[in-house]
RNA sequence: GGAGAGGUACCCGAGUGGCCAAAGGGGGCAGACUGUAAAUCUGCUGACUUACGUCUACGGAGGUUCGAAUCCUCCCCUCUCCA
């Protein structure tokens, strides 16, 4: 219920039970895109932490020192420059390398900003005459911005479980520069071949096609060779002939006699997420009805039609507008 | 425990009685240009309303005032220095 505060330059605050069962569902689900369910084991560390009580917690905490806890980067940094850090953070690392003493682990796999935890696990270990564990760290993969690490919470990521499609156009919305850092740890495909993909684009090769392999490569790993291959195409229909995807959502909304307001009836098919922004959108010339440009506020659509909505070049639904009494 | 500084929209940050739904920047969204790239230019960025307008919002609760982000009281929180 203690939530890493890794790499949060603020305190964190804790979670609460229920917060946790739901983010561990996700996870289970998620996890077994890439691991076997056979031969994998789930356990909750609260089978064991529950159990520890005051005095164990106590006896835990004996074996840490505060100096070693300001020896992380984040907590040193928020110490020197005067931010709080609440006690429940140092709590963190440490119940969490205890995790490593109660699963007599043999390795624990994280990524390079947990490195200090993993380590404390090694140091624990030792401390009740375990043989210390293997560290093994993995670089951490930038977002969609190419600046943040990826994360759910700052949505510049990409979704384990999303659709082929989806995951084939967010590979083409990252930058250039970007696109090299998901080839070297992303793709399956040797430095060496990266390298050289590198030089045909010195050479003059169009960097998108490029992207395009990275594309395929990363939505048949989730989805099998044809969905990568079938969201190109898509791709290339969609964007470079300017056509539709084939996906769009179907949506119904209860429309009295007199008609609703275009904005609102983007607002109620979920493309803006208020009657005001819909209005801005209108006026910003990004609506279109049946593929027509629609710059018209005061518009009103009468119930008993269905229309092709779009909101910008990336949000679509096909709306009904039924009766309503 | 003592002294001081501060809490403004997604973030940073200006604003010390009306011209404030609140400067500026960042971020985001949209348009142009493109390759759903980068860079650049432009616009938008609280909600409800076709609109006039109404409501909500400057840490919280009260108060002063015709009128409060701005003044007063109490409370909560953060930071800095000292103990």
């Amino acid at each position: 219920m203690i939530g890493d505060p890794t790499g949060k330059n603020e305190t964190r605050r804790p979670l609460t039970r229920a917060d946790v069962e739901t983010n561990a569902r996700t996870y289970r689900e998620q996890v077994f895109k890439i691991l076997d369910p056979e031969r994998t084991t789930v356990v909750f560390n609260s089978h064991w932490l529950d159990k520890l009580g005051t005095d164990g917690l106590i006896r835990l905490a004996s074996r840490q020192t505060v100096a070693r806890m300001l020896e992380r980067d984040d907590f040193s940094t928020r110490y020197r420059s005067g931010q709080p850090i609440a006690i429940h953070e140092f709590l963190y690392p440490l119940l969490q390398g205890y995790d490593s003493v109660e699963l007599r682990a043999d390795v624990e796999l994280g990524g390079n900003d947990q490195k200090f935890n993993l380590l404390v696990g090694r140091q624990l270990q030792q401390a009740y005459g375990q043989r210390p564990q293997c560290v093994l760290t993995v670089p951490i993969l930038e977002g969609l911005d190419g600046v943040n690490k990826m994360s759910k919470s700052l949505n510049n990521y990409i979704g384990v479980k999303e659709p082929a499609a989806q995951m084939f156009g967010k590979i083409m919305s990252i930058s250039d520069t970007l696109m090299w850092r998901y080839f070297e740890l992303l793709s399956f495909l040797p430095l060496t071949q990266v390298e050289a993909l590198k030089q045909s684009v010195r050479d003059g090769a169009n960097p998108r096609d490029i992207k395009m392999g990275l594309g395929v490569e990363i939505a048949s790993r989730f989805h099998g060779a044809g969905a990568g291959e079938a969201a190109r195409q898509s791709f290339i229909e969609q964007f470079s002939r300017g056509a539709l995807p084939d996906d769009i959502a179907t949506v119904s909304v209860a429309t009295p006699v007199a008609g609703l307001p275009l904005a609102r009836v983007l607002r109620e098919a979920g493309l803006v997420s208020s009657n005001a922004e819909g209005a801005r959108m209108i006026g910003q010339r990004a609506v279109r009805i049946d593929q027509q440009r629609v710059d018209d506020k005061s518009l009103v659509l009468a119930p008993g039609a269905t229309y092709l909505l779009q909101v910008g070049s990336r949000r679509h639904a096909r709306v009904t507008l039924i009766a309503s009494a």
